[in-house]
RNA sequence: GGGUCGUUAGCUCAGUCGGUAGAGCAGCGGACUUUUAAUCCGACGGUCGCGGGUUCAACCCCCGCACGACCCA
């Protein structure tokens, strides 16, 4: 029996108990790099664990104890051998044969503090994977979950496509765009901010379920929730309504974290949120109300807007108007920029969910036992801040449209289609109204997406995605960078 | 963009009141060879992020810059 580093438990114990003393002991066969001398073992790591070797002088040959002799830690070295037990009860490949495979020029980490330093380990990725098995961990969580939501859509019909990532114009999505260049066509680009509006033309096209999943440009600041570029996953499906989506979303959120949680139990022992638990769907003035009733209560701060704003406010354009004028008289400098910014009712009542309400989320919404908070989809977004989203039939200042927090956070944003024309044609100019005011993240007037739906676009509801806040949120990753292989950083000085 | 904090040996970190720069690990030389952060002996290891300033004297105080982290926008 050959063991070639075929064990997926991982640690010393990773080596087949029950056949280390049968009188012809398994041959164990171990490739990895070297994290510790003791004596005469050697701890080595591979890709599915640690296991201890046993390379004793006296069994090996001039050349392969030469070689041992000029091993440094963090080298990679081959060892085969039959599997013994050790003196204390662990297991070892006792080495008959040694070679030393590969050379580490540069000190390692210190064994016992390990890769610490925030600014190195982004910058020297290729140690932090080694050095910190944790890390590792998260990297291949990400790439379980990449694959569990390409299945999730397989198994449904949904077709994976791709669309260019060099656009012509700016949309799908409000956002600064990075700039670029087509030399023989000397034609400016963007790269893309969004893949949504391609990916709706072959709605038209008949594809009736589609998605890509692939990386998205926003050429805007970096936090622990922004990298300028991240991965986004777009699905589209024709006769559906965003009632469907929100199942869909429940199911999907759910089957991925079975995957994660059943291969990462580690990752996901601790956590502030419940997927299990009912998600709640709540209109966004409803919110807004609820979280000014629950103002000092539960831990949910007090506000300046308790008893000042009712719901009649909410539903009345010009009572909003004044009452945002009255509170930005007497608000901070930012504040009152925001408030004034905000230029119509649809953007007022957006402005106010996100001041008051998105932050308090977890506060609000709690599972039965109330230890951890649940997902929550907030739904009703105005039409003045959903350019791309079909108005709601009863109330056509709002929008069928929700998006998805847990924690708080945005992960996902979901609507009915708007496939109107004529309605969408109005949403562009709009758009450069706000351009022609200074907004650089206004779309461009798409012309050929307009003739796009004239020739008729299926009812239909979109989804999309954040992949990297996902993974955040499912392996438990305060930033961003945490889940970003090689995310970006200023070249060091020098 | 604003605020706070950080940057000292390859790694992880100390550094008192402003008075010659420290430890552990790693690396190097040697001993030992069934260890569990292996152990023991020896020698080595520094542009204290960069640039100014104050001072007899600066890792330490002041100003600026770079890079990073966190919070806010």
């Amino acid at each position: 029996m050959e063991l070639a580093n075929d064990s997926e438990s991982g640690t010393r114990d990773a080596l087949p108990l029950e056949e280390e003393l049968a009188p012809d002991a398994p041959q164990a066969h171990l490739f990895g790099r070297v994290m510790a001398k003791r004596g005469p073992f050697l701890v080595i790591r591979t890709p599915y664990g640690d296991a201890q070797a046993l390379v004793r002088k006296e069994v090996l040959d001039e050349a392969a104890a030469g070689q041992r002799a000029a091993m440094d830690l963090a080298d990679h070295v081959v060892v085969r051998g039959p599997i013994v037990r050790t003196k204390t009860g662990d297991l070892a490949v006792s080495a008959r044969h040694y070679e030393h495979v590969g050379k580490s020029m540069l000190p390692p980490p210190a064994k016992w503090n390990g890769l610490k330093d925030v600014e190195k380990r982004y910058r020297e990725r290729y140690v932090d994977l080694w050095a910190n098995p944790d890390v590792a961990a998260v990297f291949r969580a990400r790439t379980l979950i990449v694959k569990a939501l390409r299945s999730f859509l397989d198994e449904r019909g949904f077709l994976e496509v791709e669309t260019p990532l060099l656009h012509p114009l700016r949309g799908g999505a409000t956002a600064k765009p990075f700039r670029t260049h087509h030399n023989a066509l000397d034609l400016s680009l963007y790269l893309r901010v969004a893949p949504e509006l391609y990916l709706k033309r072959l709605l038209v096209g008949g594809f009736d379920r589609v998605y890509e999943l692939g990386r998205t440009f926003r050429n805007e600041g970096i936090s622990t929730k922004h990298n300028p570029e991240f991965t986004i996953l777009e699905f589209y499906m024709a006769y559906a309504n965003m009632d469907d989506m929100m199942d869909l979303t429940v199911d999907l959120f759910r089957e991925v974290d079975m995957v994660v949680q059943s291969a990462f139990p580690q990752l996901t022992a601790e956590r502030g949120f419940d997927l299990v638990s009912p998600w709640p769907r709540v209109p966004m003035r409803e919110a807004i109300l609820h979280r000014l009733e629950r103002s000092g209560k539960n831990d949910v701060p007090t506000t300046r807007w308790a008893g000042r704003l009712s719901a009649a406010t909410l539903n009345d354009a010009q009572a909003l108007a004044s009452l945002f004028e009255t509170m930005a008289s007497d608000a901070d400098a930012v504040t009152a920029k925001q408030l004034r910014a905000a230029s119509s009712h649809g953007e007022r009542i957006f402005l106010l969910y996100e001041l008051l309400v998105e932050a308090e989320l977890p506060k609000l919404y709690r599972n039965p036992s109330g230890e951890q908070s649940v997902p929550v989809f907030i739904t009703e977004y105005p039409a003045e801040v959903s350019p791309l989203a079909r108005r709601n039939d009863q109330n056509p200042a709002f929008t069928d449209r929700f998006e998805l927090f847990v924690e708080g956070r945005e992960v996902a944003n979901a609507f009915s289609e708007l496939n109107d024309p004529e309605d969408q044609a109005g949403r562009f100019e709009a758009q450069l109204v706000n351009r022609g005011k200074g907004d650089e993240e206004a779309m461009d007037f798409d012309a050929d997406y307009i003739r796009a739906l004239a020739h008729g676009m299926p009812p239909a509801a979109g989804f999309g995605l954040g992949v990297d806040r996902l993974v955040m949120m499912l392996t438990g990753q305060a930033s961003i960078r945490d889940v970003l292989l090689f995310p970006l950083l200023r070249p060091e000085a020098g």
